[in-house]
DNA sequence: AATAAAAATTGCTATAGGGCAACTTTATCT
DNA sequence: AGATAAAGTTGCCCTATAGCAATTTTTATT
C-alpha cells in the first residue's frame, strides 16, 4: 500500500499501526494516462479510486451534449461514483483522469466489507461523505445564489490551483457557464 | 421514543429490538408552529431533528436578500444542518418548519457518541449520508446541466406531492428561478 | 363572514449569459 | 522542430430568465 495512504489513514481515521498491514491487500496501484475514461455513463461502477498523484474529475453530459464537471479530485483524495457504487444501478457520470495519474484502486466489495468491519475504513468513509455533504451543499447554494462572477472569484480564492492544473473548459463546466463566458469573466477580472 | 422512528430504525438499521429502549432517552418530542425558525444563520446548529409530521426546510439568505432553498425534509426524515453539526462553525443556513410540525430532536453531542458506540446509529448516520449524497449529487448536475422548465418537469415528476404542500415561493427557491418564472412555467406546461 | 395581508399571475422591459464565427494562442504528435 | 489539432479569445447578436408594476387569488386574523 502507498504511503500516502497510510498516512491517509493515520490522519483521517487514527488507525492502529497494526493494522494498517490487513488493508494493503485490498488496493491495487493503477496508472492512468492522461484523460482516461475509467467509468462511462452508463456502466455499473466497480471500484473506488484513491488518487496518489494527478487528477480526477466526475462529470455528466446533458442532452444538448454538454459536459457538467461536478468534482476535481486531487491527490490524496478519493474519487468515485459514489451514487452507482451505493446503488448498484449505472452511473449517471463519468470518471476521467485530467492528467497522467497514480490511483490505488480498491473493488466496491471490498470496500463495502472494510466499512463494515474495520472501524477505521468506516470513519475514512464517514469522512469522504461528511466531506462530501459539506462541499456539495455549498456547492448548491453557490449555484442557485451567486452569479457567474461571483462563482469565478470563490474558486479563485478557495482553489487558485486548480487554475494552474486544469483547462480552462473544465473550470467552465465545472463553474455552470460557457468556455465564451469564462473567458469573457477572466477579462473582467 | 415515537413509533416512527422505531420502524425506522428498524427498517434502516435492521436494529435488535433490545436496543432500542436504549435509544429512547436520548430523544425529545417538539411541537413546530407553521414558520417558525428553528436555526438562524451565524448560530451553532446544537440538534438533529427527526420529522414526525409536517416538514422542514433548509434554505439560505444571498447577499441581494433572495432565499434559496436547499431541501424539504418530509416525514420520517432527518434534517439539520449537517455542515454546522459536523464542523462546529456557524451555519449559513436556516432550518424552519414549512407547516404545523412534531419533531424529535437529539443534541449534537448524543448524536454523535451514538454515531461512535451504536452500530444502528452508525448505521442510520450512514444511510442519511449516502442519501443526501445521492440527491445532491442529482441536483448539482440538474442545476448546471437542465433549464428551469426541465427541472420543473422533473421535480413534476418525482416529488408531485411537494407541489400540494409546499407553497410556489418556496418551490421556485428550491428550483433556482423566481416566482415569476415559475408561474410563467406553470402556464406554459 | 369581513378585513387585511400575503402569494400568485401576467404584461412589459432589462440583462446575464449563450452561441456562432473568425482569429489567436497553446498543446500534441511524429 | 514543424505540422496539426485543440483550446482560448472576442465581436456580434439572440434567448431565457430577472425584475417591476398592476391585478387577481389565496390565506390568515379578528
Amino acid at each position: 500500500m502507498h504511503e500516502m495512504l497510510k498516512t491517509y489513514f493515520r490522519e483521517i481515521a487514527c488507525i492502529k499501526e497494526e493494522k494498517i498491514p490487513l488493508l494493503s491487500p485490498y488496493f491495487t496501484e493503477k496508472a492512468v494516462q492522461k484523460n482516461e475514461v475509467l467509468l462511462r455513463e452508463g456502466e455499473v461502477c466497480k471500484f473506488n479510486y484513491f488518487v496518489v498523484s494527478g487528477c480526477l474529475r466526475l462529470y455528466s453530459v446533458n442532452k444538448q451534449g454538454i459536459e457538467n464537471t461536478r468534482y476535481i479530485a486531487f491527490e490524496r483524495k478519493f474519487a468515485t461514483s459514489f451514487t452507482s457504487l451505493i446503488t448498484g444501478k449505472p452511473s449517471i457520470e463519468y470518471i476521467q483522469s485530467l492528467e497522467k495519474s497514480t490511483v490505488l484502486t480498491i473493488s466496491k466489495e471490498d470496500f463495502f466489507y472494510l466499512v463494515e468491519h474495520e472501524p477505521a475504513v468506516n470513519k475514512v468513509y464517514r469522512h469522504i461523505l461528511e466531506s462530501a455533504y459539506i462541499t456539495t451543499q455549498r456547492r448548491i447554494y453557490d449555484l442557485q445564489g451567486a452569479d457567474s462572477l461571483n462563482r469565478l472569484k470563490w474558486l479563485l480564492d478557495q482553489q487558485p490551483d486548480v487554475f494552474n492544473k486544469v483547462s480552462s473548459k473544465v473550470i467552465a463546466s465545472y463553474l455552470g457557464v460557457t468556455p465564451y463566458t469564462l473567458s469573457r469573466l477572466k477579462a473582467n477580472l
